[in-house]
DNA sequence: AAGATTTTTGGGACCGCTTCCAAAAAGGGT
DNA sequence: ACCCTTTTTGGAAGCGGTCCCAAAAATCTT
């Protein structure tokens, strides 16, 4: 492997200029300049860059961290359906500018602050994919000078900020279309409490129901995570009252376990019991019945997020948060009444 | 932030002895290590893993690369359902010994080759998803001393090696399975020729297909690429022939467009064909009916890339390819004839 | 052609850490 | 107390770059 030293000491100049040349930097003649590329190309030299960021603190990394949620321990990692659009969204948008992406595993090894994470691996800035707001470290981190997005936590910090879906229009625009069916008993089996997003959408969930005059049932709102077993046993709970919903609100995956409890009970769904998503993972389509959705563009604010970190690293002064809308997919899981 | 230096002072003795306290090195008293300890805790310091990896030429990173596939120019991302639990099997395996992740993104703006980007980023290994044989640039890579892993394409060299499935075996099994049921009239939707992995499941499949004395229907057998639309495709060509199988076996994504098809020409599964999948992917047990499917392990096959990966890196001297098991998933998409 | 300017180049410190080598300190033996 | 080992420490070079500053070369003035 060559170095810049080498490239000087071939073409017979000094580092100071090879490293002119490297940086396109106005000052050297054009003699000497295509004299080093000559020999930068016949070497097939290329300048190293943890050497180069090691001077100018630069190193078109981006560090991504996936969420621990502390409430179920559950682990994001690369693999979680969700994030992966979103992920591709910003790979292609910091892609384009040189930026790799480095993955900070969860390594019991060494147990680092985010901070440390960060300033140990000289990253230029970072990504946080579905953190809660009270994570052990978090707060710390927001007051430092390291820029940051973070994905659905609407979080702020000195050079952080955050990509999130409408989640109270998204909410709203799920009750909307259910009461332009005719349905006026709404049930909602809702995310984790911890989260800003899904109290968003029970915000914008109550809302709706208020601006259309129908009641809001305590026994048709059940919290807990987004998962299918949470789902199969929330819909059950459900569906164990006296008075039952004509149409439930969900997440995607606690849709699907919802399908699982409502068929063991005899119930088809749409004739007998409405169910609308919100998400619109892949699984939706091939469902049965397919299930309309309230539709997150994930790819959309993956771009967002690497849009607004690059603007966050290069000091623009119009930082503020992206909420990217969302918009309904109508299949085949609710019916008019 | 603090340096190495910065602790000396405080302390009061060099550098060299603080970089010893670091590393563990024996030769320093136990009276200046746990002086020497205590300022670092009590400034907070933590050693740049940039500088570090400069001089050490250990960077604690595993670079990763996303392939393309020439013929049909698709781009593999993080976003891939198939190797996201590989991924996460490696992050799993590689996190524990303190190794991060760098992605690699598709970026134009610098194309390096792929042992460029390793030099350039002095990663200690590489892992490469899915990757056909004939891309650009990969015959130099396998020359260098770069350690890197393969995942589903067999290919080795100096430093490389790979993990994929027991693709004939599976291929073997779905077969006999189709035969323990009754079937004779087998057909097969392959994948891309320029994949290895495609190419051992038709070997494996022309293999049992002559064990049972069955017959290899050329009409029956066609190829293309892992996707849905395929899928619709090649079943619909299937079914205009005159003479058709009673069972399927393709990829998992193949036969979710091939449901689509035999759903289209008012047929139904499993009762007039049969569908057995390869790789049993999230979507199998969500479809109607569930698909039943060769499994690929996938965090297993994780897991044996990073363990492979890290054998390749300590110079063990037992290295060679690692094939992991398939297994039968049963589900309701065959019937017995 | 000499002096003043501007352009181009080289020297060398520095980024934060590791590591070799030699010097200093400590311990041992007589 | 003196000499010989062994342990502990510090000095300094080096990893591969960047970049400031001053020296050298080229260009322009008069």
């Amino acid at each position: 492997m060559k170095t810049i030293n080498d490239i000087a000491r071939i073409t017979g100049v000094s580092t100071s200029t090879v490293s002119r040349v490297l940086n396109n930097h106005p000052s050297v003649s054009p003699r000497t300049r295509t004299k080093v590329i000559e020999v930068i190309k016949k070497c097939e030299y290329r300048p190293n860059a943890i050497a180069r960021s090691l001077t100018t603190k630069k190193s078109y990394t981006i560090g991504m961290f996936g969420a621990i949620f502390p409430e179920t321990n559950y682990v994001f990692h690369l693999n979680n359906d969700f994030f992966k659009d979103i992920i591709y969204g910003f790979e292609v948008v910091l892609g384009e500018k040189g930026y790799d992406l480095l993955y900070f595993t969860n390594s019991n090894l060494r147990d680092l602050s985010f901070t440390e994470k960060c300033r140990n691996r000289n990253v230029d800035g970072a990504i946080f994919l579905g953190f809660s707001k009270d994570t052990p470290n978090l707060a710390d981190f927001l007051n430092e000078e390291i820029p940051a997005v973070f994905i659905d936590t609407n979080i702020t910090g000195k050079r952080v900020s955050y990509v999130t879906s409408t989640n109270v229009l998204g909410a709203g625009q799920a009750v909307n279309y259910l009461y332009q069916l005719g349905h006026q008993k709404i049930g909602f089996i809702r995310g984790i409490k911890g989260q800003s997003t899904a109290q968003e959408r029970i915000k914008g969930f109550k809302q709706a129901l208020v601006e259309k005059g129908l009641r809001y049932n305590q026994d048709w709102v059940i919290s807990g995570s987004y998962s299918r077993e949470h789902g199969y046993w929330a819909m059950n709970k459900i569906l164990e009252n006296k008075s039952k919903p004509t149409a439930i609100f969900c997440q995607d995956l606690i849709a699907f376990g919802a399908y699982k409890a409502v068929k063991e009970h005899g119930l088809k769904i749409p004739e007998d019991i409405s169910i609308i998503g919100f998400d619109d993972i892949d699984m939706c389509s091939y469902v049965n019945p397919p299930l309309t959705t309230i539709r997150q563009d994930r790819y959309r604010m993956g771009r967002a997020v690497g849009t607004l970190l690059l603007d966050i690293i290069d000091y623009k002064d119009d930082i503020s948060p992206i909420r990217v809308p969302t918009e309904i997919v109508e299949r085949e899981s609710c019916r008019s009444l």
